[in-house]
RNA sequence: GCCCCGGUGGCGAAAUGGUAGACGCGGCAGACUCAAAAUCUGCUUCUGGCAACGGAGUGUUGGUUCGAGUCCGACCCGGGGCACCA
């Protein structure tokens, strides 16, 4: 890198310059200079994206926020992780699209109606103000131009027409599934609005209740995405392994049992036929049909039935359930010993989503059929042994034994091991005709069906005469009335008074809309294709989509692991189906950002309250703000709305500044890792902004102020020997100060590529700490030395290393430094590239070790021999003693410029 | 319950199987100051010792290795997800 402004070198008689004295006037004016910088970006339009095939580009994307009000601390880190990976890219030369929208549909939104009589729409719309404007003081480098929000009839109109896409290629289909019903307020509840089994605002006990309702068959693609997930290379292998586990593929048989003195059987699904000979009962879900058939003539079945679906709907709460059942009367009869009857019991732990909603239960090896079983006083047949030792005590210790062995007590599997038993008893199924090998997902089909108003309208119409119809294209789209009515709970949209009332497309006749709207994960699987048309008349442009997807790296909480991921995923799969797209990965890599964690607070009623309601007093108690009452302290998590333990980020950004705030939330903690909230270290970050600012402010005095610092210094130094220790200092700092640039060139480059944002800081001050050591000298060489334009470009460099990590006070130094003729903006310089031969070291340093313990250490020369180490080593009366304490040397272990270890007996 | 992740100084953390604690926060001591703030300098894992120099140490425990924070096994503790919060 050249410099353009060359400092004089011809002595004019200025003032020699004390580099790190400051005095308040001069110090950084944050919130006057950030602002100045922000509007400096925008009228150069430098973060403004444009597709060009000449140009490589990078698509950076963060997971778009639900705009609840504020931003908060969540949201910083995400987005400064993005920001640094933008800006970084940017300097590599890459053509970056890096946009933000909004997720502004949701439930918060009614909540917010329901008890501030706020429209949904005014309330999401005012948080998007607010937090775009958060968000654009916080200086981070988006193209605001691509700017969407989901509730924008702009946007869900396109979203309507891909839901048809979907309905046209047999994607999408109707079918019954429970929902949570609040027999109260006459509403369907969110699982979060399920508090101990009861409604949140009635109390009332919530129940199950069955409605007709749409799913995408995301089933159809779950071979593809388990293939899927191995090309991801640059995602993390854990949230890789949570999808696969999601997916859940099992291989298995499905077998027919014959249902005794009944012509019909019962088809369970097992991973385990090979234990078939320690069956002792049948199981199968409440609300399998045939559970349904018993029910009807048995009251004591149906009201058993009727109880399990009070119960849970969650797969977490139905798991923690005791194990209970009900026999149905009936038995099976099995398949390979038709002696043997196995009574069928109805089971409040097998779910009718999995399988075949029915399964054998083999207590002696399956957890949960044994405790089953030993409520039920059911046998326990142990048919397979352990490899090694006798058989475990399984009833008494009530654990079952499930991992390999050998078959016993199973007739002709005997001795087989699990992988040969399964074969041959599929086989022997097949052969009789009762069975066959099946592979089983545990994905179920996506539900996007909600009892909701504010949400994309589903696209469709009841006509009693025609049945659904779609709404035809030119009648799209199917916007939400503004005028609704949140007095009273449930969907707004079923009591509206005219909305519904339309007239079917195909008959004419008298109709009504349909009044569910879809998931808002449905809004949030293809809002990044969108960016790269955003005003498009088409959902998105091809030729856009083609440039830009996939997305090179795509940010967010780890807490979107598994849902939010595999519907986008999915989502994109569908649209190559449909042909709108070419690729099936819309997220080439991905960073799972740990959560920002806040210990949580409630007050005697029970209520949530924000940390800026609490206060903590001296002698250690915690109570509200307003009325001095005792507050419920409660363990660290993760900051959510609901809990309300966030922090809002403002506050920080007021007192300290966004490149501060910025800085602290990358510093100190690994991306991928939880972050527990604390304000320890946000005054060191602004300290070292200060800091970073007089020492540079010194070098532009240097470069531009008194010619001549070098000459006036050796001037200074009156005799030879002083002349000659000047000339020494100076050179020492050359030497110490370039190798340094080009180390922090290629650890910084290496660490941001890697997203070790944490390590790319520590990097950056090592630097800059450096140049603290030797300011005076490196003052001296600016002001004047034929290393002057090394040292400015050194600088120069140093700051292009900052200008992702701390955007605005770079752009305020490289302003001073008068570097503008490289690049009008820092945010314009090039990404410096490291001279490898700058890194040679003359010397290192060797570890040496007697017998793997570290007993001194060695300064040598890189190509120093192993023989030549060893005498050195030996040199050291530490090393001696050592070895002369254990005897000879017996081995020697020489790892060159790292280590030798001498291994002694 | 099932699946995933994490555990290293007083705190956040760093460490291709090769000198544990880089870089910070906090603390202590000193310089500057009438004083304070800011800034600068030094020290800061614990422990013994005036020191030189030792001993111990990465949740617990066992193993592999010349050598383990790192790899393998078992366990303990904390966090996240579990399909209608997003």
């Amino acid at each position: 890198m050249s410099c353009g402004l060359r400092p004089p070198t011809t002595n004019n008689g200025g003032q020699a310059v004390t580099v790190s004295m400051v005095t308040a006037a001069e110090r950084y004016d944050v919130a006057q200079a950030e602002p100045q910088w922000q509007d400096a970006w925008h009228a150069a339009g430098c973060f403004t994206a444009t597709a060009d095939a000449a140009k490589p580009k990078f698509y950076v994307l963060e997971m778009f926020p639900y705009p609840s009000g504020k931003i908060h601390m969540g949201h910083v880190r995400n987005y400064a992780f993005g920001d640094v990976l933008a800006r970084f890219k940017r300097a590599q030369g890459f053509n970056v699209l890096y946009p933000m929208g909004w997720d502004a549909f949701g439930l918060p939104a009614e909540n917010a109606a329901l008890e501030r009589g706020v429209h949904p729409a005014v309330w999401t719309r005012q948080n998007i103000a607010t937090m775009r404007g958060q968000l654009q003081r916080l200086g981070l480098s988006y193209d605001w131009s691509r700017e969407i929000a989901t509730c924008d009839p702009a946007y869900y109109a396109q979203q309507q027409k891909l839901f048809l896409a979907f309905y046209q290629a047999g994607l999408l289909y109707r079918k019954e599934a429970y929902v949570n019903w609040d027999p109260v307020d006459h509403s369907v509840l969110a699982n979060e609005q399920v508090i101990e089994g009861r409604g949140w605002r009635s109390g009332a006990l919530v129940e199950r209740r069955q409605l007709a309702q749409w799913f995408l068959k995301i089933t159809d693609f779950a071979p593809d995405l388990l293939a899927g997930l191995q090309q991801l290379d640059r995602w993390p292998d854990n949230v890789r392994l949570m999808q696969q586990n999601w997916l859940g593929l099992s291989e298995g048989a499905e077998i027919a049992f014959q249902i005794a003195d009944r012509d019909d059987a019962l088809t369970v699904f097992t991973t385990r036929p090979d234990t078939l000979f320690g069956a002792s009962f049948c199981a199968i879900a409440a609300d399998h049909p045939l559970a349904q058939s018993v029910a009807k003539s048995d009251p004591a079945v149906a009201a058993f039935v009727a109880d399990c679906r009070l119960g849970a709907t969650k797969e977490a709460d139905v798991s923690k359930l005791d194990k209970k059942g009900h026999f149905t009367g009936l038995y099976a009869v099995h398949p390979f010993d038709g002696g043997r009857k196995l009574p069928i019991y109805i089971a409040n732990f097998v779910l009718m989503d999995y399988g075949t909603g029915a399964i054998f239960g083999c207590p002696a090896h399956d957890q949960r059929d044994l405790e089953f079983a030993l409520a039920y006083q059911l046998p326990v047949l142990p048919v397979v042994a352990p490899l090694k030792g006798d058989l475990p005590d399984i009833v008494g210790t009530a654990t079952a034994f499930s991992e390999d062995g050998v078959l016993v007590n199973s007739q002709w599997l005997d001795g087989m091991t699990v992988t040969a038993a399964k074969a041959k008893a599929i086989e022997a199924l097949v052969q009789q005709g009762q069975g066959k090998a099946v592979r089983t997902w545990r994905l179920r089909d996506w539900g996007i069906s909600r009892q909701r108003y504010w949400g994309c309208p589903i696209p469709f119409i009841h006509c009693d005469a025609c049945g659904l119809q779609p709404v035809p294209a030119d009648q799209l789209p199917v916007t939400l009335p503004d005028d609704v009515d949140f007095s009273q709970p449930g969907n707004p949209l079923v009591r509206h008074p005219t909305w519904a009332k339309t007239t079917c497309p195909q008959c004419g006749g008298d109709a009504r809309r349909e009044t569910d709207t879809m998931d808002t994960f449905f809004d949030s699987s293809w809002y990044f294709l969108r960016y790269t048309s955003p005003q498009g008349a088409e959902p998105f442009d091809a030729a856009a989509v083609k440039y830009w997807l996939p997305v090179d790296q795509y940010l967010g909480g780890v807490e979107h692991a598994i849902l939010h991921l595999l519907y986008a995923r999915f989502f994109t799969r569908a649209l190559q189906r449909c042909g709108h797209i070419d690729f099936a990965e819309p997220f080439k890599a991905l960073l799972a950002q740990g959560m920002v964690c806040h210990e949580t607070y409630k007050d005697q009623a029970g209520q949530w309250l924000y940390p800026e309601e609490v206060e903590k007093l001296a002698n250690g108690q915690v109570v509200k703000r307003d009325d001095q009452s005792l507050v419920r302290v409660g363990r660290s998590e993760k900051m959510s709305k609901s809990k309300r333990n966030t922090i809002d980020p403002m506050e920080l950004i007021g007192r300290y500044g966004a490149d501060a705030a910025r800085l602290f939330m990358i510093s100190d903690t690994p991306p991928a890792r939880d972050l527990d909230w604390s304000e320890a270290g946000i005054d060191g970050c602004a300290r070292y902004i200060g800091r970073l600012y007089s020492l540079y402010r010194g070098f532009a005095t240097a470069i531009r102020g008194s010619a001549g610092q070098n000459h006036e210094a050796v001037q200074a130094a009156k005799t030879d020997a002083a002349a000659a220790v000047l000339a020494t200092t100076l050179n020492t700092t050359l030497n110490t100060l370039r190798p340094a640039l080009h180390q922090a060139i290629r650890d910084i480059t290496l660490q941001l590529g890697d997203l070790q944002f944490n390590r790319a800081v520590a990097s950056l001050r090592t630097l800059t700490n450096l140049f603290e050591d030797h300011r005076t000298s490196l003052g001296q060489l600016l002001g004047g030395s034929n290393s002057a334009d090394e040292m400015t470009d050194m600088l120069a460099n140093s700051l292009v290393l900052m200008a992702p990590l701390l955007p605005h006070l770079a752009e305020e130094l490289w302003a001073m430094l008068g570097l503008t003729d490289q690049a009008a903006l820092a945010a314009q310089a090039p990404w410096p590239q490291h001279d490898a031969s700058l890194l040679q070291q003359t010397q290192v340093k060797v570890a040496v070790q007697v017998n793997g313990k570290l007993r001194g250490v060695i300064t040598l020369d890189p190509e120093c021999s192993q023989q030549d180490a060893v005498q050195a080593a030996l040199a050291l009366s530490t090393v001696q003693a050592a070895v002369d304490g254990h005897g000879q040397i017996r081995k020697q272990i020489w790892v060159p410029s790292k280590l030798l270890n001498l291994v002694c007996a």
